[in-house]
DNA sequence: ACTCAATTTGAGCAATCACTCAATGGTGAC
DNA sequence: GTCACCATTGAGTGATTGCTCAAATTGAGT
């Protein structure tokens, strides 16, 4: 009584928002056109409008649960590695093995869709980037108070971090073949994984940087 | 006679694509109405089709009017070097020196946006990547035969070197501060450079290949 | 000065865009 | 069984989309 509702919802808030993020995702703001929305959701215009406001607010609100995603995932990898700056080699490592998606991060997508007309999502999709990226300054913070790293600014280094990340994930949509994706991911996190030897600083040169042949 | 026209072109064709170009590359494909291009280019609907047949045709067009001038750039660049590493490594710092324009790589935005959709566009756009990715090759080839590095794959060193040029160029258009983006520029430009010390093997540490602090 | 072909023009085309709202119909409360 | 309530419906809103074409305008050749 006291939550119930008089009429039982016929559609699944979560399932929809996930077709719509699909959606959006892979077609972008303005090549995703309601008749799109209407079809992948299964609703009418007027459902569409009642649940979600408008097409820039459902947009947001799938920007939203992209970050929350991707942030989650990277809070699990790093949770479950042995250590900082492992957790951070194995996210690259991970993200070269699932060509899963075929796409770019939605949130650069977006930042490079949207960034002109300052729309409010194009600010959004920013400021989430950049919370990521002090995801990734925790970690190199935390790797330098365990003594993986030193001698480096863990800001730096996060956004250098975070520009290989985007950078992996641009060469997915690109159509790169899972070999050649797979091998760059590994150079990639070679040059993360240089950072600890950097630090030992007694093994022997910076060819490991990136493996030969 | 034989190539004369009987009337003077009153529009210059060479001015009208610099301006649909540098619209089209500022809003992207989608964002671009024919309103606008009529504006920017001074043009009326008639026009602009009798001259570029169509939208996707004239935006091909800049496209690659962007790619040829983003070729000589490379070339020119590496001309002007004093060696095949020096030149790479000068031109990604020079990436990081202008954030004149604010926006990232115009085929990069054309493939994250034209890709869903499978449009010529898009297809051309990873083409022309391809073949700024063979530039880089050739100069890593050339790097390799001058004994500036040795035992590494030119082709997997081009896609890291395009990776971060890339990547770079998204970070201007995510608006990151001039500072910051001449700093970035830097530890790329210093991951190129750390290959020839590697090749050396003789140098102390790996350390500089990231600056400390 | 006149002609004619090439070029520009801009009103207007059908289609689609994001979006609205009166009507509908299913459901829990009584 | 009845009713009041509210989410869903889908035809339809005006605006805008990419694009066309008959008519006006231009300038070179004579």
């Amino acid at each position: 009584m006291l939550l119930s509702m008089t009429r039982a919802r016929p559609y699944d808030r979560d399932v929809a928002l996930n077709a719509a993020l699909d959606l959006f995702w892979r077609k972008g703001f303005h090549a995703t056109s309601l008749k799109d929305l209407e079809t992948a959701l299964s609703m009418k215009p007027g459902s569409i409008y009642a649940a979600f406001t408008s097409k820039e607010a459902l947009f947001q609100e799938t920007l939203h649960r992209y970050f929350e995603a991707e942030q989650r995932r990277v809070r699990a990898l790093a949770e479950q590695a042995s250590s900082p700056l492992e957790g951070l080699v194995a996210h690259v490592r991970h993200a070269g093995r699932c060509s899963d998606t075929g796409r770019a991060c939605m949130l650069v997508k977006t930042v490079l869709e949207l960034s002109a007309e300052q729309s409010t999502a194009g600010a959004e999709a920013r400021r989430y980037l950049d919370a990521l990226r002090d995801e990734f300054r925790d970690l190199f913070v935390a790797a330098v108070a365990a003594g993986e790293i030193a001698g480096h600014d863990p800001d730096r280094m996060a956004r250098l971090y975070q520009t290989k990340l985007i950078a992996l994930k641009i060469e997915v949509q690109r159509g790169l073949g899972a070999v050649e994706l797979q091998v760059l991911a590994d150079d990639m996190a070679e040059e993360i994984a240089g950072l600890r030897e950097a630090a030992a600083s007694t093994t022997r040169d910076a060819a490991s940087a990136i493996p030969s042949r």
